[in-house]
DNA sequence: TCAAATTCTGACCATATGGTCAAGTTGAGG
DNA sequence: CCTCAACTTGACCATATGGTCAGAATTTGA
Protein backbone atom coordinates (compact mmCIF):
# COMPACT_ATOMS: atom_id res chain seq x y z
CA UNK A 1 0.00 0.00 0.00
CA UNK A 2 2.77 2.98 0.94
CA UNK A 3 4.81 0.84 -0.77
CA UNK A 4 4.66 2.08 -4.41
CA UNK A 5 2.69 -0.12 -7.09
CA UNK A 6 4.62 -3.41 -7.90
CA UNK A 7 6.99 -2.46 -11.12
CA UNK A 8 9.75 -5.02 -11.29
CA UNK A 9 8.64 -8.84 -12.85
CA UNK A 10 9.51 -10.27 -9.65
CA UNK A 11 7.86 -7.49 -7.21
CA UNK A 12 4.73 -8.32 -9.18
CA UNK A 13 5.19 -12.22 -9.29
CA UNK A 14 5.77 -11.65 -5.22
CA UNK A 15 3.15 -9.08 -4.33
CA UNK A 16 0.24 -10.97 -6.49
CA UNK A 17 1.66 -14.68 -4.39
CA UNK A 18 1.31 -12.63 -1.02
CA UNK A 19 -2.12 -11.54 -1.62
CA UNK A 20 -3.17 -14.97 -2.76
CA UNK A 21 -1.99 -16.75 0.03
CA UNK A 22 -3.20 -13.84 2.73
CA UNK A 23 -6.97 -14.34 1.45
CA UNK A 24 -6.85 -17.67 1.75
CA UNK A 25 -5.33 -17.85 5.35
CA UNK A 26 -7.27 -14.51 6.52
CA UNK A 27 -10.40 -16.01 4.63
CA UNK A 28 -10.73 -19.20 6.86
CA UNK A 29 -8.86 -17.68 10.29
CA UNK A 30 -9.92 -14.19 10.31
CA UNK A 31 -7.56 -11.14 10.84
CA UNK A 32 -6.44 -12.27 14.59
CA UNK A 33 -6.15 -15.72 13.74
CA UNK A 34 -3.99 -15.31 10.49
CA UNK A 35 -0.34 -15.72 10.58
CA UNK A 36 2.52 -14.39 8.80
CA UNK A 37 3.92 -17.91 8.52
CA UNK A 38 1.17 -19.59 7.47
CA UNK A 39 1.20 -17.05 5.08
CA UNK A 40 4.54 -17.26 4.13
CA UNK A 41 4.58 -21.00 3.60
CA UNK A 42 1.09 -20.68 1.54
CA UNK A 43 2.84 -18.25 -0.76
CA UNK A 44 6.23 -19.89 -0.88
CA UNK A 45 7.92 -17.23 0.78
CA UNK A 46 10.12 -16.79 3.93
CA UNK A 47 8.44 -14.73 6.71
CA UNK A 48 11.36 -11.90 6.31
CA UNK A 49 10.77 -12.23 2.72
CA UNK A 50 7.21 -11.35 3.14
CA UNK A 51 7.88 -8.61 5.23
CA UNK A 52 9.99 -7.24 2.66
CA UNK A 53 7.06 -6.63 0.36
CA UNK A 54 4.57 -5.78 2.91
CA UNK A 55 5.44 -3.44 6.05
CA UNK A 56 3.36 -5.40 8.24
CA UNK A 57 0.66 -8.33 8.73
CA UNK A 58 -1.86 -4.92 9.24
CA UNK A 59 -0.73 -3.65 5.93
CA UNK A 60 -1.04 -7.27 3.87
CA UNK A 61 -4.74 -6.89 4.88
CA UNK A 62 -5.19 -3.51 4.14
CA UNK A 63 -4.21 -3.91 0.35
CA UNK A 64 -6.66 -6.84 0.38
CA UNK A 65 -9.56 -5.31 1.33
CA UNK A 66 -8.95 -2.26 -0.72
CA UNK A 67 -8.48 -4.92 -3.85
CA UNK A 68 -11.53 -6.82 -3.36
CA UNK A 69 -14.18 -3.56 -1.95
CA UNK A 70 -14.40 -2.71 -5.53
CA UNK A 71 -15.12 -6.04 -7.20
CA UNK A 72 -17.61 -6.45 -4.00
CA UNK A 73 -19.48 -3.05 -4.80
CA UNK A 74 -19.28 -3.64 -8.67
CA UNK A 75 -23.14 -5.59 -9.00
CA UNK A 76 -25.30 -2.91 -6.67
CA UNK A 77 -22.87 -0.37 -9.18
CA UNK A 78 -24.46 -1.94 -11.92
CA UNK A 79 -28.40 -1.53 -10.84
CA UNK A 80 -29.27 0.60 -13.59
CA UNK A 81 -31.90 2.94 -13.04
CA UNK A 82 -33.46 2.87 -16.70
CA UNK A 83 -33.82 -1.07 -16.53
CA UNK A 84 -36.98 -2.99 -16.25
CA UNK A 85 -37.42 -2.58 -12.06
CA UNK A 86 -37.89 -6.24 -11.27
CA UNK A 87 -35.65 -7.48 -13.43
CA UNK A 88 -32.71 -5.21 -12.66
CA UNK A 89 -32.99 -6.12 -9.28
CA UNK A 90 -33.22 -10.03 -10.06
CA UNK A 91 -29.80 -9.45 -11.60
CA UNK A 92 -28.40 -7.72 -8.74
CA UNK A 93 -29.23 -10.81 -7.33
CA UNK A 94 -27.69 -12.82 -10.05
CA UNK A 95 -24.49 -11.69 -9.94
CA UNK A 96 -24.19 -11.38 -6.24
CA UNK A 97 -24.45 -14.93 -6.12
CA UNK A 98 -21.99 -15.58 -8.70
CA UNK A 99 -19.69 -14.17 -6.46
CA UNK A 100 -20.63 -15.77 -3.59
CA UNK A 101 -20.15 -19.30 -6.16
CA UNK A 102 -16.61 -17.64 -7.83
CA UNK A 103 -15.15 -15.69 -4.80
CA UNK A 104 -15.95 -17.76 -1.44
CA UNK A 105 -12.76 -16.71 0.16
CA UNK A 106 -13.66 -12.94 -0.56
CA UNK A 107 -16.79 -13.37 0.82
CA UNK A 108 -16.07 -15.14 3.97
CA UNK A 109 -12.75 -12.29 4.77
CA UNK A 110 -15.41 -9.58 4.67
CA UNK A 111 -18.01 -11.58 6.75
CA UNK A 112 -15.18 -12.19 9.00
CA UNK A 113 -14.20 -8.33 9.32
CA UNK A 114 -17.58 -7.69 9.89
CA UNK A 115 -18.34 -10.09 12.43
CA UNK A 116 -15.70 -8.16 14.25
CA UNK A 117 -17.06 -5.07 14.40
CA UNK A 118 -15.09 -3.87 11.00
CA UNK A 119 -12.19 -1.87 12.89
CA UNK A 120 -10.20 -1.99 9.67
CA UNK A 121 -12.80 -0.88 6.61
CA UNK A 122 -15.14 1.34 9.32
CA UNK A 123 -14.34 4.21 6.54
CA UNK A 124 -14.86 2.32 3.51
CA UNK A 125 -18.69 1.57 5.10
CA UNK A 126 -19.31 5.58 5.44
CA UNK A 127 -17.48 6.59 3.10
CA UNK A 128 -18.13 4.03 -0.09
CA UNK A 129 -21.07 1.92 0.92
CA UNK A 130 -23.63 4.21 2.55
CA UNK A 131 -23.87 6.33 0.13
CA UNK A 132 -23.86 3.65 -2.59
CA UNK A 133 -26.76 1.97 -0.95
CA UNK A 134 -28.69 5.23 -0.65
CA UNK A 135 -28.34 5.84 -3.92
CA UNK A 136 -29.81 2.67 -5.54
CA UNK A 137 -32.33 2.39 -2.35
CA UNK A 138 -33.82 5.60 -4.07
CA UNK A 139 -33.95 4.30 -7.11
CA UNK A 140 -35.87 1.18 -5.67
CA UNK A 141 -37.83 3.89 -3.94
CA UNK A 142 -38.63 5.59 -6.95
CA UNK A 143 -39.74 2.76 -8.77
CA UNK A 144 -42.32 1.58 -6.33
CA UNK A 145 -43.89 5.02 -6.37
CA UNK A 146 -44.33 4.57 -9.87
CA UNK A 147 -45.90 1.44 -8.81
CA UNK A 148 -43.48 -0.72 -10.66
CA UNK A 149 -42.51 -3.00 -8.08
CA UNK A 150 -44.49 -3.46 -5.16
CA UNK A 151 -43.66 -1.88 -2.01
CA UNK A 152 -40.64 -2.22 0.53
CA UNK A 153 -38.41 -0.89 2.54
CA UNK A 154 -35.38 -0.58 -0.10
CA UNK A 155 -32.82 -0.96 2.53
CA UNK A 156 -33.80 -3.97 3.44
CA UNK A 157 -34.05 -5.48 0.42
CA UNK A 158 -30.98 -4.97 -0.20
CA UNK A 159 -30.02 -6.68 3.10
CA UNK A 160 -32.13 -9.67 2.34
CA UNK A 161 -30.25 -9.71 -0.88
CA UNK A 162 -26.67 -9.46 0.78
CA UNK A 163 -28.06 -12.15 3.76
CA UNK A 164 -29.38 -14.84 1.18
CA UNK A 165 -26.77 -14.62 -1.59
CA UNK A 166 -24.09 -14.43 1.14
CA UNK A 167 -25.34 -16.65 2.85
CA UNK A 168 -24.11 -19.90 0.27
CA UNK A 169 -20.40 -18.43 0.76
CA UNK A 170 -20.21 -17.42 4.32
CA UNK A 171 -21.96 -20.55 5.68
CA UNK A 172 -20.71 -23.46 3.25
CA UNK A 173 -19.76 -25.67 5.55
CA UNK A 174 -23.12 -26.01 7.13
CA UNK A 175 -25.30 -25.58 3.90
CA UNK A 176 -23.32 -28.56 2.59
CA UNK A 177 -23.89 -30.15 5.54
CA UNK A 178 -27.55 -29.75 6.14
CA UNK A 179 -28.19 -30.77 2.23
CA UNK A 180 -25.49 -33.37 2.83
CA UNK A 181 -23.45 -32.96 -0.67
CA UNK A 182 -19.69 -31.92 -0.90
CA UNK A 183 -20.17 -31.01 -4.88
CA UNK A 184 -21.32 -27.49 -5.72
CA UNK A 185 -24.87 -28.15 -7.10
CA UNK A 186 -26.53 -26.36 -4.89
CA UNK A 187 -25.72 -22.98 -6.07
CA UNK A 188 -28.48 -23.70 -9.50
CA UNK A 189 -30.96 -24.88 -7.10
CA UNK A 190 -30.60 -21.81 -4.75
CA UNK A 191 -30.30 -19.42 -7.99
CA UNK A 192 -33.96 -20.68 -8.61
CA UNK A 193 -35.05 -20.52 -4.99
CA UNK A 194 -34.18 -16.91 -4.57
CA UNK A 195 -34.87 -15.74 -8.05
CA UNK A 196 -38.49 -17.35 -7.09
CA UNK A 197 -38.30 -15.96 -3.56
CA UNK A 198 -37.62 -12.55 -4.80
CA UNK A 199 -39.75 -12.36 -8.26
CA UNK A 200 -43.05 -13.34 -6.43
CA UNK A 201 -42.44 -9.91 -3.53
CA UNK A 202 -41.76 -7.44 -6.16
CA UNK A 203 -43.79 -8.23 -8.91
CA UNK A 204 -46.74 -5.23 -7.99
CA UNK B 1 -17.91 -29.99 30.14
CA UNK B 2 -16.30 -33.23 31.53
CA UNK B 3 -16.32 -31.48 35.24
CA UNK B 4 -19.80 -32.38 37.07
CA UNK B 5 -22.21 -30.07 36.70
CA UNK B 6 -21.38 -27.07 39.49
CA UNK B 7 -22.69 -27.88 42.51
CA UNK B 8 -21.51 -25.43 45.16
CA UNK B 9 -22.91 -21.79 45.11
CA UNK B 10 -19.70 -20.37 44.08
CA UNK B 11 -18.88 -22.85 41.59
CA UNK B 12 -22.27 -21.94 39.89
CA UNK B 13 -21.47 -18.57 40.36
CA UNK B 14 -18.21 -18.58 38.86
CA UNK B 15 -18.70 -21.33 35.83
CA UNK B 16 -21.88 -18.64 34.87
CA UNK B 17 -19.84 -15.92 35.25
CA UNK B 18 -17.13 -17.50 32.98
CA UNK B 19 -19.72 -18.59 29.93
CA UNK B 20 -21.06 -15.58 30.20
CA UNK B 21 -17.13 -13.84 29.82
CA UNK B 22 -16.47 -15.95 27.05
CA UNK B 23 -19.46 -15.66 25.17
CA UNK B 24 -18.89 -12.09 24.94
CA UNK B 25 -14.94 -12.21 23.73
CA UNK B 26 -15.16 -15.45 21.50
CA UNK B 27 -18.24 -13.59 19.60
CA UNK B 28 -16.27 -10.46 19.30
CA UNK B 29 -12.89 -11.90 18.15
CA UNK B 30 -13.58 -15.67 17.09
CA UNK B 31 -11.93 -18.94 18.99
CA UNK B 32 -8.33 -18.18 17.74
CA UNK B 33 -8.53 -14.33 18.33
CA UNK B 34 -9.85 -14.34 21.97
CA UNK B 35 -7.09 -14.99 24.92
CA UNK B 36 -7.66 -16.45 28.23
CA UNK B 37 -6.67 -13.34 29.97
CA UNK B 38 -9.56 -11.56 28.52
CA UNK B 39 -12.02 -13.84 29.45
CA UNK B 40 -10.75 -13.82 32.89
CA UNK B 41 -10.38 -10.39 33.39
CA UNK B 42 -14.16 -10.07 31.32
CA UNK B 43 -15.38 -12.67 34.13
CA UNK B 44 -13.42 -11.00 37.24
CA UNK B 45 -11.36 -14.04 37.88
CA UNK B 46 -7.43 -14.70 37.57
CA UNK B 47 -6.30 -16.99 34.45
CA UNK B 48 -5.06 -19.89 37.41
CA UNK B 49 -8.55 -19.52 38.75
CA UNK B 50 -10.27 -20.00 35.83
CA UNK B 51 -8.69 -23.03 34.30
CA UNK B 52 -9.48 -24.29 37.83
CA UNK B 53 -13.04 -24.25 36.66
CA UNK B 54 -12.32 -25.63 33.23
CA UNK B 55 -9.36 -27.09 31.69
CA UNK B 56 -8.52 -25.40 28.78
CA UNK B 57 -9.78 -22.97 26.09
CA UNK B 58 -11.63 -25.50 23.95
CA UNK B 59 -13.69 -26.61 27.05
CA UNK B 60 -15.02 -23.58 28.04
CA UNK B 61 -16.03 -23.20 24.27
CA UNK B 62 -17.52 -26.74 24.04
CA UNK B 63 -19.22 -25.86 27.11
CA UNK B 64 -20.44 -22.52 25.12
CA UNK B 65 -21.54 -24.39 21.75
CA UNK B 66 -23.53 -27.04 24.19
CA UNK B 67 -25.42 -24.88 25.69
CA UNK B 68 -26.24 -22.51 22.94
CA UNK B 69 -27.23 -25.14 20.37
CA UNK B 70 -30.60 -26.00 22.29
CA UNK B 71 -31.76 -22.37 22.49
CA UNK B 72 -30.41 -21.94 19.00
CA UNK B 73 -32.87 -24.99 17.45
CA UNK B 74 -35.44 -24.14 19.29
CA UNK B 75 -37.47 -21.79 16.96
CA UNK B 76 -37.39 -24.69 13.77
CA UNK B 77 -38.70 -27.33 16.85
CA UNK B 78 -41.25 -24.98 17.36
CA UNK B 79 -42.42 -25.06 14.08
CA UNK B 80 -46.16 -27.36 13.86
CA UNK B 81 -46.97 -29.76 10.92
CA UNK B 82 -50.66 -28.91 12.30
CA UNK B 83 -50.62 -25.31 12.38
CA UNK B 84 -51.78 -22.96 9.51
CA UNK B 85 -48.61 -23.41 6.93
CA UNK B 86 -47.76 -19.80 5.96
CA UNK B 87 -48.19 -18.79 9.81
CA UNK B 88 -46.42 -21.58 10.93
CA UNK B 89 -43.35 -20.37 8.86
CA UNK B 90 -43.83 -16.75 9.61
CA UNK B 91 -43.66 -17.46 13.30
CA UNK B 92 -40.69 -19.28 12.71
CA UNK B 93 -39.17 -16.29 10.78
CA UNK B 94 -40.27 -13.86 13.77
CA UNK B 95 -38.78 -16.49 16.44
CA UNK B 96 -35.22 -16.39 14.52
CA UNK B 97 -35.42 -12.51 14.58
CA UNK B 98 -36.32 -12.23 18.23
CA UNK B 99 -33.34 -14.18 18.49
CA UNK B 100 -31.08 -12.39 16.49
CA UNK B 101 -32.01 -9.00 18.47
CA UNK B 102 -31.82 -10.55 21.87
CA UNK B 103 -28.78 -12.75 21.65
CA UNK B 104 -26.80 -11.23 19.27
CA UNK B 105 -23.58 -12.54 20.50
CA UNK B 106 -25.01 -16.20 20.14
CA UNK B 107 -25.61 -15.31 16.53
CA UNK B 108 -21.89 -14.10 15.99
CA UNK B 109 -20.61 -17.35 18.18
CA UNK B 110 -22.13 -19.56 15.79
CA UNK B 111 -21.28 -17.64 12.71
CA UNK B 112 -17.94 -17.37 14.19
CA UNK B 113 -17.75 -21.42 14.29
CA UNK B 114 -19.21 -21.53 10.89
CA UNK B 115 -17.19 -19.44 9.09
CA UNK B 116 -14.27 -21.11 10.09
CA UNK B 117 -15.27 -24.33 8.52
CA UNK B 118 -16.79 -25.18 12.13
CA UNK B 119 -14.23 -27.96 13.30
CA UNK B 120 -15.43 -28.21 16.62
CA UNK B 121 -19.13 -28.48 15.76
CA UNK B 122 -19.20 -30.82 12.85
CA UNK B 123 -20.57 -33.41 14.85
CA UNK B 124 -23.70 -31.09 16.07
CA UNK B 125 -24.41 -30.61 12.32
CA UNK B 126 -24.99 -33.71 11.24
CA UNK B 127 -26.49 -35.53 14.09
CA UNK B 128 -28.70 -32.86 15.01
CA UNK B 129 -29.74 -30.10 12.70
CA UNK B 130 -29.64 -31.94 9.48
CA UNK B 131 -32.16 -34.68 10.76
CA UNK B 132 -33.87 -31.68 12.41
CA UNK B 133 -33.88 -29.33 8.75
CA UNK B 134 -35.36 -32.80 7.05
CA UNK B 135 -37.76 -33.46 8.99
CA UNK B 136 -38.95 -30.07 9.03
CA UNK B 137 -38.66 -29.49 5.15
CA UNK B 138 -40.63 -32.62 4.79
CA UNK B 139 -43.40 -31.01 6.47
CA UNK B 140 -42.98 -27.98 4.34
CA UNK B 141 -43.14 -30.18 1.48
CA UNK B 142 -46.54 -32.03 2.40
CA UNK B 143 -47.93 -28.47 2.62
CA UNK B 144 -46.85 -27.45 -0.55
CA UNK B 145 -47.92 -30.49 -2.68
CA UNK B 146 -51.76 -29.78 -0.35
CA UNK B 147 -51.77 -26.55 -2.04
CA UNK B 148 -51.28 -25.16 0.88
CA UNK B 149 -48.29 -22.76 0.21
CA UNK B 150 -46.32 -21.98 -2.92
CA UNK B 151 -43.68 -23.64 -4.07
CA UNK B 152 -40.32 -23.84 -2.82
CA UNK B 153 -37.52 -25.44 -2.03
CA UNK B 154 -37.94 -26.44 1.69
CA UNK B 155 -34.36 -26.65 2.40
CA UNK B 156 -33.44 -23.15 0.77
CA UNK B 157 -36.34 -21.57 2.28
CA UNK B 158 -35.08 -22.25 5.78
CA UNK B 159 -31.83 -20.97 4.81
CA UNK B 160 -32.74 -18.06 3.67
CA UNK B 161 -34.85 -17.53 6.48
CA UNK B 162 -31.46 -18.10 8.62
CA UNK B 163 -29.96 -15.72 6.30
CA UNK B 164 -31.93 -12.58 6.40
CA UNK B 165 -32.73 -12.89 10.12
CA UNK B 166 -29.19 -14.14 11.47
CA UNK B 167 -28.16 -11.06 8.95
CA UNK B 168 -29.42 -8.50 11.83
CA UNK B 169 -27.38 -9.44 14.50
CA UNK B 170 -23.90 -11.62 12.83
CA UNK B 171 -23.40 -8.04 10.25
CA UNK B 172 -24.77 -5.48 12.75
CA UNK B 173 -21.90 -2.63 12.56
CA UNK B 174 -23.00 -3.16 8.80
CA UNK B 175 -26.38 -2.61 8.66
CA UNK B 176 -25.97 -0.15 11.35
CA UNK B 177 -23.62 1.94 9.41
CA UNK B 178 -25.80 1.55 5.86
CA UNK B 179 -28.92 3.13 7.56
CA UNK B 180 -26.76 5.48 9.48
CA UNK B 181 -28.45 4.63 13.18
CA UNK B 182 -27.01 3.90 16.73
CA UNK B 183 -30.31 2.78 17.99
CA UNK B 184 -31.95 -0.40 17.81
CA UNK B 185 -35.05 0.38 15.91
CA UNK B 186 -34.39 -1.13 12.91
CA UNK B 187 -35.46 -4.43 14.44
CA UNK B 188 -39.17 -3.57 13.78
CA UNK B 189 -38.50 -2.11 10.48
CA UNK B 190 -36.81 -5.79 9.96
CA UNK B 191 -39.51 -7.87 11.15
CA UNK B 192 -42.42 -6.40 9.17
CA UNK B 193 -40.01 -6.17 6.13
CA UNK B 194 -39.28 -9.70 6.47
CA UNK B 195 -42.85 -10.58 7.37
CA UNK B 196 -44.02 -9.12 3.73
CA UNK B 197 -41.21 -10.78 1.72
CA UNK B 198 -42.07 -14.43 2.59
CA UNK B 199 -45.85 -13.80 3.62
CA UNK B 200 -45.87 -12.52 -0.76
CA UNK B 201 -43.88 -15.26 -1.60
CA UNK B 202 -45.70 -17.99 0.38
CA UNK B 203 -49.22 -17.11 -0.35
CA UNK B 204 -50.34 -19.93 -2.79
C1' DT C 1 -13.80 -24.29 66.84
C1' DC C 2 -11.08 -26.76 63.92
C1' DA C 3 -9.67 -29.86 60.37
C1' DA C 4 -10.72 -31.12 55.68
C1' DA C 5 -12.13 -29.69 51.34
C1' DT C 6 -12.57 -26.18 48.27
C1' DT C 7 -11.16 -22.04 46.12
C1' DC C 8 -7.68 -18.89 44.69
C1' DT C 9 -3.10 -16.87 43.30
C1' DG C 10 1.83 -15.44 42.17
C1' DA C 11 5.41 -17.21 39.84
C1' DC C 12 6.70 -19.83 36.25
C1' DC C 13 7.20 -22.54 31.67
C1' DA C 14 7.18 -23.74 26.68
C1' DT C 15 5.70 -22.30 22.59
C1' DA C 16 3.97 -19.12 19.08
C1' DT C 17 4.01 -14.84 16.93
C1' DG C 18 4.92 -10.19 14.68
C1' DG C 19 8.76 -8.09 13.46
C1' DT C 20 14.13 -6.79 12.83
C1' DC C 21 18.72 -7.01 10.94
C1' DA C 22 23.16 -7.92 9.10
C1' DA C 23 24.85 -10.43 5.70
C1' DG C 24 24.39 -13.21 1.68
C1' DT C 25 22.51 -14.22 -3.17
C1' DT C 26 20.53 -13.04 -7.48
C1' DG C 27 19.26 -10.26 -11.45
C1' DA C 28 19.54 -6.20 -14.73
C1' DG C 29 21.98 -2.73 -17.28
C1' DG C 30 26.19 -1.04 -19.09
C1' DC D 1 31.49 -9.81 -17.01
C1' DC D 2 31.16 -6.48 -13.63
C1' DT D 3 28.76 -3.54 -10.62
C1' DC D 4 24.96 -1.90 -8.19
C1' DA D 5 20.45 -2.40 -6.83
C1' DA D 6 17.01 -5.62 -5.84
C1' DC D 7 15.93 -9.64 -3.49
C1' DT D 8 16.35 -13.32 0.11
C1' DT D 9 17.38 -15.49 4.47
C1' DG D 10 19.11 -17.48 9.06
C1' DA D 11 19.38 -15.94 13.42
C1' DC D 12 17.43 -13.28 16.64
C1' DC D 13 14.23 -10.38 19.79
C1' DA D 14 10.26 -8.90 22.67
C1' DT D 15 5.92 -9.95 23.70
C1' DA D 16 1.75 -12.74 24.07
C1' DT D 17 -0.46 -16.86 25.14
C1' DG D 18 -2.21 -21.46 26.86
C1' DG D 19 -1.29 -23.90 30.61
C1' DT D 20 1.04 -25.71 35.28
C1' DC D 21 2.07 -25.90 40.15
C1' DA D 22 3.04 -25.33 44.94
C1' DG D 23 1.17 -23.23 48.37
C1' DA D 24 -1.89 -19.65 50.53
C1' DA D 25 -6.62 -18.15 51.70
C1' DT D 26 -11.25 -19.25 52.44
C1' DT D 27 -15.33 -21.96 53.09
C1' DT D 28 -17.73 -25.94 54.89
C1' DG D 29 -19.37 -29.22 57.95
C1' DA D 30 -18.96 -31.82 62.12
Amino acid sequence: MSRPKAQTRIQQKNSEAILEAALDVFSQFGFRGATLDQIAETAGLSKPNLLYYFPSKEAIHAALIARLLKVWLDPLHALDATGDPVEEILDYVRRKLELSRDFPRESRLFANEILQGAPRIQTAFTEELKPLVDDKAAIIARWMDEGRLARMEPHHLIFSIWATTQHYADFDVQVRAVLGRTDGAHFAEAEEFLITLFRRSLTP
